[in-house]
DNA sequence: AATAATTTTTAGATTAGCCTAAAATTATTT
DNA sequence: AAATAATTTTAGGCTAATCTAAAAATTATT
């Protein structure tokens, strides 16, 4: 049985190795986690005498399949309670995410099966991360920025990039949810400002750094 | 907020107290939650600093509004939990305490107001244990043990004094689950077992252990 | 009322997780 | 390649929650 700080060592750890596969360095860890490098090291070296990763001083860690295991575990707990509380408790789905941090930590695997089977075994939560599988397999969905689509191209929104509370409630106020269509009409030469053509036939103008946080998935029509 | 450690020893407190209106002493604090004698000692003074319960030294505590207020609170999650583990995600009555013990935990009062709500404002919970309202009311019933019934006389099961899995796996095989009306048919003189008539005809034997162990609602007929 | 038994508290340690400040190592400039 | 900058680790401390063993206080017994 692993501690809430273990598991959010893990799953940061985890979340930073992702999208590359260099070591995670000290620093990188301590500004994800929100604490100070010399708290990381100390921690890295418990992680490490479990053999939960591999570690070399000054030269960063690597998670073992073990402690791989675990983050996913985290990851896949996360999720589906955040899937809960969207669904079935109807919170926003910026509301989601602090409690989620709270609910991953419950001990009982039986618990997170019967919630995955209780919830129709969803394939993405709230924000459209994928859910990992009881066995630990990840769906890639392969969504696209909506900044890639050029002029003219449509596309579902799918997922968010930021998954920050101001973000995500500036997308619900304009619309841009979970399953819209979209339709890129204009884009701005001078400011790069998005025209959107929504499926209620409302257009609207968002900036690039909106659309450099929406996942699509590309629609051919 | 208030620490896991913190909220238990106040629930635990709380229990201790609820049914006498006596001050609380050390050592039965300490058998309640599986702990030490002086480990109790240093809790309590930090609960007292922390004006959550009255201790004078030798003399055993007594919680403060605050303090009830708080485990009254806990108490609330615990069994709404408990109900929505039984109801919703199909637990059985002797699986859901040990992971609403955890749950209880999680801090956000407008997860277990949602939560609640969701669940349709329960007011007892899988073992027909009263829920306290948002407010902190309690309703009492008033029940009465299945060994107080004289022979002929009916109820229905409402409740259980012993919460161990052992026993409600016991009841669970005999039929004698939250809302079945029985009648006590017979009691043996000599050894005290009790004959029970259930609604389906079927009439099944009993020990005094079980009956003492029962909470009925009288049918007057 | 004195002694014995029990309960409670204190004293002193331990572990997990975090911190600051200083030292050690690695990376980047000039 | 030496100097400077940045990163990482170590050393030493802190707090929360626990423990054991010993001392103090209370309660029960003779």
């Amino acid at each position: 049985m692993y501690s809430f700080a273990e598991e959010n060592y893990l799953k940061a750890i985890y979340k930073l190795q992702e999208h590359s596969d260099l070591a995670v360095n000290t620093n990188s860890i301590a500004t994800s986690i929100q604490t100070k490098a010399a708290s990381v090291t100390d921690m890295i070296k418990k992680l490490s005498d479990k053999k939960l990763l591999k570690y070399e001083k000054y030269k960063g860690v690597e998670l073992t399949n073990l402690g791989k295991k675990i983050a996913i575990e985290t990851v896949r707990k996360h999720r589906l309670w955040e899937t809960f509380l969207h669904d079935k408790l109807k919170f926003a789905w910026d509301e989601v995410h602090d409690i989620a941090e709270q609910l991953e930590h419950i001990k009982s695997s039986e618990l997170i099966d019967k919630l995955d089977e209780y919830l129709g075994f969803p394939t993405h939560d709230p924000h459209g991360d994928p859910i990992p599988g009881r066995n630990g397999v990840i769906i890639q969905s392969n969504f696209v920025l909506l900044s890639e689509l050029k002029v003219g191209e449509s596309g579902v929104i799918s997922g968010v990039v930021n998954h920050s509370s101001v973000f995500l409630k500036h997308l619900e106020k304009n619309g841009l949810t979970l399953g819209k269509k979209v339709q890129v009409k204009e884009i701005g030469e001078f400011d790069q400002l998005v025209q959107l053509l929504l499926s209620t036939k409302e257009s609207i103008l968002v900036s690039n750094e909106v659309v450099k946080n929406i996942l699509v998935k590309i629609q051919y029509s």
